[in-house]
DNA sequence: CTGAAAGCGCTTACAG
DNA sequence: CTGAAAGCGCTTACAG
């Protein structure tokens, strides 16, 4: 092994020593059907085979000898599709796909994490030019597959811990709280409450973050109560703006991890029988389209969507024509946006 | 020829026309290093013998066989990517995808109401099992093209002229429109306006004509200064909806051939100083999330969007595993979702 | 789960 | 300039 391992790799400077299925096959002390196999991502094949075939692959950086190598798509993975803000993250990667002429598969998990068991074979059956996975992560099992398989990786708001090697596009979500906190803080208002989403996700932890630092800048201490965790959508943050609402010192003024959320904030407000922005303040996340047609137009911190979308794609595209990417990590501004859901807190 | 033209054609129920380099050489009456030679721009080819066999490649639209003969992929093609209605029907298309593992390609026209140039061409190479066309139509020639590769199409909400046999999907656009207008009658509305969408569309068309047909059966005549044609967004709607408030005899109710026009009434009422519904009544069309959000609670008629998706995509399975569709047009039930947005006229 | 054998589509090397 | 034959790299169908 070591002697044929030598003879390869002396070779491979520059020309990609037209390692074939056959010689994989050799060095892994398997048959060619048995390396085609575990390319084409199929079944019928023991763990420990893959593994030992997949690591020889990797190791001779193995690229299809036939034409068609690469198909002209982009894998785009979406944690769920749930609201606009897909929708603008998607055309913003569909502007590019057009004009480098690429294809965008399109794949949704329905709220889980992790793309399902059979996603990887299929990306890699279909070979496209790489993946860009939002809100999602991949397992390491199937960042290695996509690493077999030479498919690069970009993800857009990772969900668990930062991949050490995965570039990723977000924005700037601490310094967007910070801002968005501070706004409410130069209105008057002390008593502030936050409505957070999972902690365990670096942008809502972000956010959380700025949000404390602006308390603790102006020297307003951050009330725990008023401090909630909870899902990111309408009716979850609904219900735990009611119950901040029945506090003995309700809260004068909400900070909300996103759109959704505040748009609850709108609605528990109203069954309370209170008015925003006189008798509540809210400053949402995300400047979804319809903030400017709620009622009131709703204030909230902008988050360039589409450009994130773009700026993914085309880190993609760099990437999967050989360019290093300038950085691992891209954080787009956020800019807040004051409409009229926020006031000066009543007197009492 | 004829004879092994035949051959080839009575075969084709299921296996799809897989053209060769065999196939082509035959055809075009060399062997097949010669086609080899004259795709890859090789010397040493007879001028004549290179046109005719360029004319049979190009006639038959070869593509590199090495491929699979059919990509499990679905295209999935919008007119525009601007709304939740979008992110709906995607999600339907998706579930039937992802039971039948295949892949959905989503390309947006920008708004424009068929797909580029280029595109064809790319979904072609593709060689996707179907296409779903969304509020958009293919040009005659594209269809034609399509036909030529064997792969289906399925519209939904056609734009143009009915397409003679490409089945469709729809909602009950009629009834859905006559049901919202009765409601708006039945609370004693007698001055009820509507804002269309462009007519030339037949799911706007018959949103009107819905309207017409409930106005006409409870004898009250249609006033033509209260219907409006306009765009299917906020700002176009709030702007017509502007005018017919600044009218001597304003409407007390509008109805709204989507939610988006609808939310652009809430905008333009709220900018008049008037209160919906004490002072305007509005129905709206659609049912999307927000529309729940919305203060008031928007009263609209529901599409089932995301089954619409399903539905769009069943078919295209079913015909692209060759049975012959059920029927060529689908139209799904809608419903009048009746909240707060309205209520009897004020009495003057 | 695995491989020997057959097969596929394309290309190359050679003979005429 | 052209094609029969051999070859290449990968995949499929089958047997164990």
């Amino acid at each position: 092994m070591t002697a044929t391992g030598a003879t390869a790799s002396v070779g491979d400077g520059r020309r990609r020593g037209k390692v074939t299925v056959a010689t994989i096959a050799r060095l892994a002390g398997v048959s060619a059907p048995t390396v085609s196999r575990v390319i084409n991502g199929q079944a019928g094949v023991a763990l420990s085979t893959r593994r030992r075939v997949e690591a020889v692959l990797h190791e001779h950086g193995y690229q299809r000898g036939d034409a068609a190598a690469q198909a002209p798509l982009i894998e785009l993975v979406f944690h769920a599709l749930d609201s606009l803000w897909a929708l603008e993250i998607i055309q913003g990667v569909e502007e590019v796909a057009r004009d480098q002429k690429l294809g965008v598969v399109l794949t949704t998990m329905q709220g889980r994490l992790t793309p399902g068991a059979g996603w990887t074979e299929q990306v890699l059956s279909r070979r496209p030019m790489g993946v860009i996975a939002v809100l999602s992560d991949l397992t390491t099992h199937q960042q290695a597959q996509l690493a077999t398989g030479s498919i690069p990786l970009v993800t857009l708001d990772p969900t668990g811990e930062p991949l050490h090697d995965t570039p990723s596009v977000g924005a700037a979500n601490y310094s967007g709280a910070l801002v968005a906190t501070r706004h409410l803080l130069e209105l008057g208002h002390r008593r502030i409450g936050m409505l957070c989403g999972n902690l365990k996700w670096p942008f809502c932890r972000a956010r959380l973050d700025g949000f404390r630092a602006a308390m603790d800048q102006a020297g307003v201490p951050v009330d725990p109560d008023l401090v909630r965790v909870g899902p990111l959508y309408v009716e979850g943050a609904a219900r735990e703006t009611a119950a901040l609402l029945r506090l003995p010192e309700p809260p004068t003024a909400l900070f909300a991890t996103n759109d959704l959320q505040a748009h609850g904030v709108y609605e528990a407000a109203r069954e309370a029988g209170l008015r925003i922005p006189d008798d509540l303040s809210v400053v949402g996340f995300d400047d979804l389209p319809f903030t400017r047609w709620a009622g009131p137009p709703m204030t909230t911190v902008r988050q360039p969507l589409k450009r994130m979308g773009t700026t993914a794609a085309a880190m993609l595209v760099a990437i999967a024509s050989g360019q290093a990417p300038r950085e691992r990590r891209v954080e787009l501004t956020t800019d807040l946006i004051v409409r009229q859901s926020t006031a000066r807190p009543r007197t009492r």
